[in-house]
DNA sequence: CTGTTAGCGCTTTCAC
DNA sequence: GTGAAAGCGCTAACAG
């Protein structure tokens, strides 16, 4: 026991289990299995430990114990930005998720930014987290390969492109909730009804995309690629395609727009153009975040269960960890309708 | 150089200190110098490490510096929750602050649950961040002592009450942000301006309430506690409370919501009830954050600077970290009035 | 059921 | 300038 090499503790230290297992006149083993709850421990020994324990505000350090143990508690979770509501509730999701299982989860911005995204995840898989939640990750599937390769244990939440059948995924049922959109829309009596997208190549946009023309297809309305419009997810991209829309000849008398900012943007540019939602245009949009309820009218929405996708993420992870075989390494959660005050009935014939 | 006792390197190890230190051909110690950037190494020596960490993309397992040199990399934030873009748009800025540092930061969302917190700050503080930012905490002034007495290091951003003078904050202009408003609207021509405030124990409310109050005095206003509501900051609040106020036999013609939800929640029950914004009822809002451009029309409000606010509290963190002294331990950022169209012309008298 | 012990990978004196 | 070595706090064999 020669003294402190080096300073360490910060002052007002706190118990290491050494001092736990003086204490309690038992040995640090067995302090760090009745903190750990493994192996055997008389109840009488656990008792005694636990009460020192708690009288000392001890808590195992976790660096110390990634250390030697080989995981940290930690999952890293890396996502394009946080702010949009989109991600923030996934994030929620998550952080529940490990919050009861007492793991911490560390946040990795990538804003988008390609390299930033590698050079994280290079960081956070070495030593720093268990594995990881990719949310909408820029990674080509290759890439992730490679980070499989490593032996980084990781799921994808929300893929934005195909990628490797092995890595496990978690999703909403993009198509469904688009078709499940577009048939409601076609009932109203609606028959030309514009889609405002994301960028075409995200798999979001084209299963989008496929449930739209499903529907249209199945209610014998032949699709016309002038209402379809590509943008970026952002209001003011939906501000744009909704202003372009009522300069057609032609225009829609309903708009899908493929998610919440886009569907507000495009009803901002209705208004602004003098139309009324829904008497003269009807909007739906996806996702049911809280943009959502801040418009009037009220949005009519498909919604993604995303809080649930970030839970749905930490439990496929947990399997991951645990070496547990998988019934599902992809998991589509169900999407849902919910009608609110934005969509009204189709003009008469 | 016994055989692993236990399991650990995962499958696809990544290169230790010693690897790199065998493969340059010098000691662990130096590896350590040129990845630290600490003591003397020799540009040929520096070199030739630095190829062959770049050619295995090392990078040092934060559990083992931790432990060893005391410091993890990571910083504890803790927060009610993520989703209102208010918090999401403090923890932005945040992350960002760390990233330029190669910090990362580990999220405690606590549901407003104060046993939570505790809980989480107990095991934060204990090994596995070297500091903390505590957004909007729950903990009384004397908790927080406690903390600071354990010799965890945190910053208070936007603190909910007075709190231990000690303890670093950064807050926002709040109570001159409120006098901004409340005098554009004066200005305006309003004499009846309601307040949609925020609960009253907190000092967000306290501050924008004085303000307020200033503006009134100033113009020679009485202020008439019938117009002031006590609300929750959450949409449905300034519904409920627009609502009230307009049951008024002598309703106000302006309102000034203490955040923009409440503003958002005022404008949808202003408009329920037929009314105009602008030409019937002026709007303004507080925090400028995305709600404001979702709703029609667009958001007068009180700009604060959030993400600037979360980077300030990573900045006064790094000061303390390094023991650096202070000029100011308490920060205050100016808040700025941004007008949109939800503001208009007072009633002609 | 409990204690002893060997490290986990890294940083930091302290010699050289 | 560089290396040797101790030790951070904890876990998991292993022995008893």
């Amino acid at each position: 026991m020669a003294a402190l090499p080096h300073k360490n503790g910060r002052s007002g230290q706190r118990a290491t289990i050494r001092e736990i297992a003086e204490f309690a006149g038992v040995s640090i083993a067995t302090v760090s299995r009745v903190v750990n709850g493994s192996g055997y421990v008389s109840d009488k020994t656990r008792m005694a430990v636990e009460s020192v324990i708690r009288e000392h505000r001890y808590t195992a350090n976790r660096s110390a114990r990634g250390l030697s143990a080989g995981r940290t508690g930690l999952v890293g979770v890396t996502l394009p930005r946080i702010h949009p509501s989109y991600f923030s509730v996934i994030v929620a999701g998550v952080a529940e998720a490990l919050y009861e299982l007492d793991m911490r989860i560390v946040l990795a911005p990538t804003l988008h930014e390609h390299d930033r995204e590698v050079g994280l995840l290079e960081r956070l898989m070495h030593g720093t987290t268990d594995g990881g939640l990719l949310v909408l990750p820029e990674e080509s599937g290759s890439e992730l390969r490679t980070l499989m390769s490593y032996g980084y244990r990781f799921v994808v939440v929300d893929p934005r492109m195909r990628i490797d059948e092995r890595v496990p995924t978690v999703s909403a049922a993009n198509s469904s909730g688009a078709d499940q959109a577009t048939r409601y829309l076609l009932e109203l009596g609606h028959r030309r009804i514009a889609a405002i997208t994301g960028p075409g190549d995200m798999m979001a946009t084209e299963e989008r995309l496929r449930g739209y023309h499903a529907a249209l297809a199945t209610a014998g309305v032949l699709p016309d690629p002038a209402i379809v419009i590509e943008s970026d997810w952002e209001v003011d991209g939906g501000r744009r395609a909704g202003a372009a829309l009522f300069e057609l000849a032609d225009p829609p008398t309903a708009i899908f727009a493929f998610n919440d900012p886009l569907a507000v943007g495009a009803m901002q540019s209705v208004v602004a153009r003098g139309l009324r939602v829904p008497e003269d245009v009807s909007i739906v949009g996806f996702d049911d975040t809280v943009e959502s309820e801040f418009v009037t009218p009220l949005l009519t929405t498909v919604r993604q269960p995303l809080a649930e996708m970030g839970r749905m993420g930490v439990s496929l992870l947990m399997r991951l960890l645990e070496n547990r075989s998988f019934e599902a390494l992809h998991v589509e959660l169900a999407t849902q309708l919910i009608v609110r005050a934005s969509t009204g009935a189709g003009p008469a014939r």
